[in-house]
Formats: structure tokens, C-alpha cells, sequence
DNA sequence: TACATGCCCTGACTTTCATCAACGCCGGAA
DNA sequence: TTCCGGCGTTGATGAAAGTCAGGGCATGTA
């Protein structure tokens, strides 16, 4: 499997692709806040530090592959990237977008149960999975943020099936852009406006649509007066 | 709200609907090794067994509402139970249906995001969520056996995602036969057929169709010489 | 027994969205 | 500069699934 391949590649490459974030350290890191991190003290953040290794890939760059095994957990520090499943004939499903501070890594077992790609640039931290265990061992309040964004992760999946099986394709677009709005107001960017760092394709993947229909779903928001359209998207 | 009224009453209802389950105790509890509590040694289980209330619910009831304060988990003993979301129109997506040994409450916050609704006889053990909380405090394996679930939970919902969002009418119905089938594997119901506790409706609601399609779908199965229909489903 | 109700099935018709095809725009490479 | 490929848009057409309607069967009840 070629992308197996890319993946392990990428994850075992040396030095030329470490971000200069690991001098900076964890302490200082930019999406700590927003990670399971936040759980932990400054004062054990070298704990974590000393497992860490920070990361960034280019845009189209796959970091995982479904069906790899699943070696390490792993967490955006910058960048959007998307998760995936595909199904034999090549069909998708995009199952999320994340975003500074997410982890991946909550749902899988042994291996990765799907694939997940840069949309942007990345930067992003790599734990070896053991040693990642190890920490979540030693404190409690990071099992537990754990558990909490598991718990967090399963009602938003709900949402999304409520959506997929039930809402029409308008009704889809409108909802995933007030979703991002939503979580920019979460992190607290202000503004009305979202930056749509996914292509059309993306977003039809992701509501269970074709990329017509998204496409023909924004004019209309458009000409109906909802949205504006300049070089990202507009609500 | 009517139903909400409806939960809170059966919660805290009296003698009447309590579980003669009780009396056997949580060790010897038919659904042990499949719930939650397997990660408790049985020496230990009089710990549950303090703060657990057993209850039991005719089919059509309903357990929670989405929107009530979340003040329990609970655990599906006996019988099957559906969860759903409604949007204000009334259209409906069921996002799981439970069996023995599944807890509900995972993707709570702090008030339930979808209702509970019984299709069998169901009996069920209720934990009062600050008591079970302190419960998983002092067990550490059962935090673990809790994160896991959720993982798991996760990994089923993204798959649950390819189907509403990626897979056709016919492929939907033979995936949900092809999952209960699974699933009986698991629990170690050896045989090629299912039993199906929900109706049309509710599967339709659960695969984002129409009763129509699904009957149809169903039929059509048969014709094609895939399924048999007896008093239940068989495949 | 007759009647009502709920669930399932089937047929005819409609609608939504997918499919197929073409075109404009923009950015990168020759 | 020109050419090319990827992305987004738009239009015409078709198919899958939804909607509407009716009918059968089983169960429960007057």
C-alpha cells in the first residue's frame, strides 16, 4: 500500500521535517491550551516534552493511513487537516476536520481506522503510543481529558449523523458552515466570517453530497443573500 | 416537555418497578462480563452494588430525553433499547440501538444530547452520576475500560458515517443485517440469523431512509435469495 | 363476531440529488 | 507570454429514493 508506505516514511524521516517548535518546547506551545496538554501542569510539561516530537507536512500530505498499524498518537498544533475513510470502489467519507489542539488517536485500536490528511501546512506532535500511555498513566487529569473529549467527540459524531441521514442538502451546507463559525467563536475568533480551507470536493465528502450540489448549494446562499464569497468563505 | 416528565418519573419511581435484580446482586448479574463492570473484580462489586438501582421498563417507554439534566449513567441490562435525536420538525435519526452490557451515558455532557427509548421489556441498572464518578475515581481499571468503550464507540460512529453519507439504499440495509450478525458473533449467539426487536420505521430511521425503501429493501433481499423472512428477521 | 389499530408491503408518481458535460478562472511551469 | 491542470460553476438529463395512497394481516378489544 503506497500511502502505508508515505506514512511510515514520514514518521521515521530524521531531521529535515522536525519543526523548530521543539526548541521552543511545550511549554510555550501555541495550541497547548487548546490540547489535552492543558491538562497538565507547566511544571510536568517536560514530562511530555521528553516524548514528544514535533512535526510539519505539506498540504496534500498524508500523516496516517488507514490500516497502518497504529503506532503513535498525534496532535495538531497548526494547520487543518481531514480524516477519512474510503470504501473499496473509492468512495469517501470524510469523517472530520481538525483544527489546532485536536488529537487523533481517540478512535483507534491497533491500527488506524482511518486516513488522515493535511489540508494546509502542518505542524503537529507525534507521541509513540506506549510512552504516550505511560503519561496518561502517571496523571489522572489527563485520563480524564481524555475521556472527556472521547465523550465531547461521540456527541458531535451523533450530530453529524443526525445530519447525514436526515437533513437535505441545503440544510447540510447551512449547518457546516454555522459549524465552523461555531467552533471560531469557541476559539474565540471573532468576526462572522469563516476561511473554508477545503475544497468543494472536501466538503461534499464530508456531507455525503458531490461537489455539484455543494457548489450549487453556496450560489444559492449566495444569491439568496446569507453568504459572501471572496478568497475563503463568507457567512 | 411531556417525555422529560415521563424519564424523571420513571427514575425516581418508587418500589413498584424495581428489578427483583436486585436481589441476586451485581455479581451474579447475567449482563456482568459484557458491561462495564467486567473491569471490577468481583471482590469489589458490593461497591457497585451500593450505589446501583435496578429498574425495569415496558417496550415503548422511554428512559431519558435529550435535554434532561444528566444525572445518571445506565446500563442495559436485558432487552434492547434506541437512541435518537430529533430535529424540530420532527424528522428523527436513531444514532445506535443498545443491547445487554451497553452503557448509556458516555456522550453525555451535562444534560443528555439524545432520548432513550425502550423496544423490548428492558431491564437496566441506574448509577447516579456523582456516586459512579466517584466509583471510576477509586477503580482505576474502570476508567480505562471506560475510555476504551468511548474509543470504540468512536470507531463505530465514524463507520456509521460511511454509511449515511456514502452508501446506497440496498448497501445500507445488508450492512445493518451484516452488523447485527456481527454482533451476535461477539456475544457468542452462534447462527446465521437475527432477530430483529425494531420495526421498519425504526430502521429506517436508523439508516437515513424511508420505511418504504426499507421494506422494499428487505423484499427485495428475499427475492434475490440473500435473506428469509420468519417471525424476526433472518439472513 | 365485528371492528379498530399498528405494522408491513406494494404500486404510481414526484422530487431531489447524482451524473455527464462544458466552460471560465487562476496559478504554475515552460 | 502561452499552455496546462486543478478547481469552481452552471446547465441538461437521469436515476434513486421519497411521497402518497391503498390494501393485507395480525392482534387486541367492544
Amino acid at each position: 500500500m503506497a500511502m502505508a508506505y508515505a506514512a511510515l516514511n514520514t514518521i521515521n524521516e530524521p531531521a529535515e521535517r522536525r519543526c523548530n517548535a521543539a526548541v521552543a518546547g511545550c511549554v510555550n506551545c501555541g495550541a497547548r491550551e487548546l490540547s489535552v496538554c492543558a491538562a497538565m501542569p507547566a511544571s510536568d510539561m517536560s514530562r511530555v516534552s521528553s516524548i514528544v516530537s514535533h512535526r510539519r507536512a505539506d498540504a496534500g500530505e498524508t500523516l496516517l493511513s488507514e490500516g497502518d498499524k497504529a503506532t503513535h498518537f498525534l496532535n495538531i498544533v497548526d494547520g487543518t487537516v481531514k480524516v477519512y475513510k474510503l470504501l473499496p470502489d473509492g468512495r469517501r467519507q470524510i469523517t472530520g476536520f481538525l483544527y489546532p489542539g485536536d488529537l487523533l488517536g481517540l478512535a483507534f485500536n491497533d491500527t488506524y481506522t482511518s486516513t488522515v490528511e493535511a489540508l494546509t501546512p502542518v505542524k503537529y506532535c507525534l507521541f509513540p503510543r506506549r510512552q504516550f500511555e505511560r503519561v496518561v498513566d502517571e496523571f489522572r487529569p489527563m485520563e480524564k481529558q481524555l475521556l472527556a473529549r472521547a465523550s465531547n467527540e461521540l456527541v458531535a459524531a451523533q450530530e453529524q449523523m443526525v445530519m447525514l441521514g436526515r437533513k437535505t442538502a441545503q440544510e447540510k451546507i447551512a449547518s457546516f458552515l454555522m459549524a465552523l463559525l461555531e467552533r471560531n467563536r469557541r476559539v474565540n475568533k471573532r468576526s462572522d466570517s469563516v476561511v473554508l480551507t477545503m475544497t468543494r470536493a472536501d466538503i461534499a465528502d464530508y456531507l455525503g453530497l458531490t461537489t455539484e450540489t455543494v457548489s450549487r448549494g453556496f450560489t444559492r446562499l449566495k444569491t439568496e443573500g446569507w453568504i459572501e464569497l471572496c478568497a475563503g468563505g463568507k457567512v
